[in-house]
DNA sequence: TTGAAAGCGATACCAA
DNA sequence: TTGGTATCGCTTTCAA
């Protein structure tokens, strides 16, 4: 079975090469009609001729003669990442609007990996990048942006790169929220845990929880307990059984795998919520249906991060022009969890 | 910043276009030397110049002239999945190895979404699709093979579409795994929770578990209880609720999905396992750490279902083979969630 | 072992 | 509004 070239629908329709291409790239306008410069007879014509003869463009030929892809990459940290795996749909939908191909690529929290899906995705010659950076790797993102190939920066920041666009959540106000929400509901000794990494989204939600902790006067009950990804599991529980052999009342857990991680220890020592400990998670979780009483959680705009970040990102494609940055506003959702008594 | 082309590597290297082209894609052979008609001083020289002016060959020309774009497209049903998460890894670096990229794309299920899919994976001129079948996927997959691509079915069978290879679990098996073990510890009245979806991976799994159960004269006891993807949680409470006021004694859980709302319902409600309800999951899961006592599961060879494919699908590729058929076998990990008493 | 030259299928430019 | 044609960068004969 051969493929069917513009050629073929050229001679079929009685037209040139060219008017098939025109009409084959023609936006739909508004008013319903195409938008080039071709009559609405011949652009019928061939769209019915196009149709009935099966025709695909090659987009390797379009690609080679045009210098783009149409094929935009997103790299997350971990594809198998909740937040990333719900946003990815997002990330999908939108960008098929716009007409583009999604190439997706994990870093695994890992800067040389990063380097290497970079280079890869390059030499793919795609027309833009959306990223989640990794601690330390800003030069695998510099490595495009010299290219000239735009970048969009997700859910976490990197101080001193240009020219890029962003996509990040007010973390300080996550960090906020959710330590304002413990105080208000009469809580004092309200601790955190959180992971080394040395990305911003953890280290401001970190800032938003301390600075909150000063400004009511529980600076000294501040303490920021560190674990890895790798060792989460483990680490946690030692923590967490810390905290309440020190009489702790509150734990903030500032991320999906933490807040899944704790509540899964916190459920299995059959602590109670909120009178042994009282807890705030991160993002939307099955985990939560674990508990009885519900559990409070901050929420991040998941589709607004995805829809953003091609937006920007489309933008920059477009009208070659520079990256804009967005600043999303965390949600809280309330919940028996941070109920004293 | 210009892109380097392969004329300026050869012009460099004082050689032919011709020559660049064909060290470029010389395989380097088991003895070290690159296998192809050039000297070894031309090649090393040509190496040198493309490594020294960074040349990146362009894919869209490769595939434009050799019709080849060394692409191959993965199509799980659900990328968010924990199954397929892990596969996707395992699929990806084996593909890696052989010069592949991998194009992912998500089904979600569902018959048409999985014909858009195929189209557009189609449309980019893919060398060969590994994909598992959703129910009523037949005549997406076979717009593929009609076309001349190679496929691979991954997970689950389809009767009657030959030519196409297939890497599955040997379900019966895993069904009659889990009823042996039950039956092997005393328990009689054993149920079962499925989807009410046609795939061949989960009715192979209800055919091991009937025939054991007659094969031991417990067909008084069988029954399968069946509920949707979408409802899942909220009917798994009345199923569960059900047995127990049954008088139910040991409880198969033939998905990830489905492991994962038990057990987190058992959990909630505070029933005993394995004394108010033996269990037995499917796959790797973290819930199973909600339990003090180890939690019996089913567990697929994640890691040659992806290899195996891709090398099965790589040989169709390159040898115009017909697809071989590979049947993998489960394992059971013993745990505490099957103990009489 | 080397190189010249013919395309692959589209787009983009220019002319009509 | 239309059409002719050069061209994108590479692979692939074919001939030397």
């Amino acid at each position: 079975m051969k493929r069917v070239t513009i050629k073929d629908v050229a001679k079929e329709a009685g037209v040139s090469v060219t008017l098939v291409s025109f009409v084959m790239n023609a936006k739909v306008r508004e008013d319903g009609r195409l938008d080039c410069p071709v009559s609405a007879e011949t652009a019928e014509k061939v769209l019915e001729v196009a149709k009935r003869l099966g025709y695909k463009r090659n987009p390797a030929a379009a690609s080679l003669r045009s210098g783009r892809t149409n094929t935009i990459a997103v790299i997350p940290t971990d594809i198998s990442n909740k937040f990333f795996a719900g946003l990815a749909r997002y990330i999908e939908d939108r960008s098929n609007l716009y007409g583009y191909t999604v190439l997706f690529g994990s870093s695994d929290e890992n800067a040389a990996k990063l380097g290497d899906v970079m280079d890869a995705v390059l030499a793919y010659n795609v027309d833009g990048i959306i990223v989640a950076p990794v601690a330390g790797g800003e030069k695998a993102i510099r490595k495009a942006t010299d290219l000239g190939v735009p970048v969009v920066l997700l859910d976490r920041d990197i101080e001193g790169l240009d020219g890029v666009g962003k996509v990040i959540l007010d973390d300080q106000e996550a960090g906020r929220m959710a330590t304002e929400e413990f105080i208000r509901h009469g809580f004092k000794k309200i601790e955190m845990i959180s992971y080394t990494l040395a990305i911003s989204s953890l280290k401001e939600r970190e800032v938003g929880y301390s600075q909150t902790m000063e400004a009511h006067g529980l600076s000294a009950f501040r303490k920021v307990h560190h674990t890895t990804y790798e060792t989460v599991d483990h680490d946690i529980e030692i923590i967490i059984q810390d905290m309440v052999s020190r009489g702790v009342e509150a734990i903030f857990l500032p991320t999906y795998s933490l807040s899944a991680a704790a509540l899964m220890f916190i459920k299995k020592k059959g602590l109670q919520v909120p009178q042994d400990l009282a807890v705030i998670g991160f993002d939307k979780s099955q985990i939560y249906r674990l508990f009885s009483t519900s559990v409070a959680h901050i929420l991040q705009p998941q589709k607004e991060f995805g829809e953003n970040a091609v937006d920007i990102l489309h933008d920059m494609i477009e009208n070659k022009s520079a990256g804009r940055s967005i600043v999303l506003k965390p949600t809280l959702i309330p919940g028996g969890s941070v109920l004293k008594d």
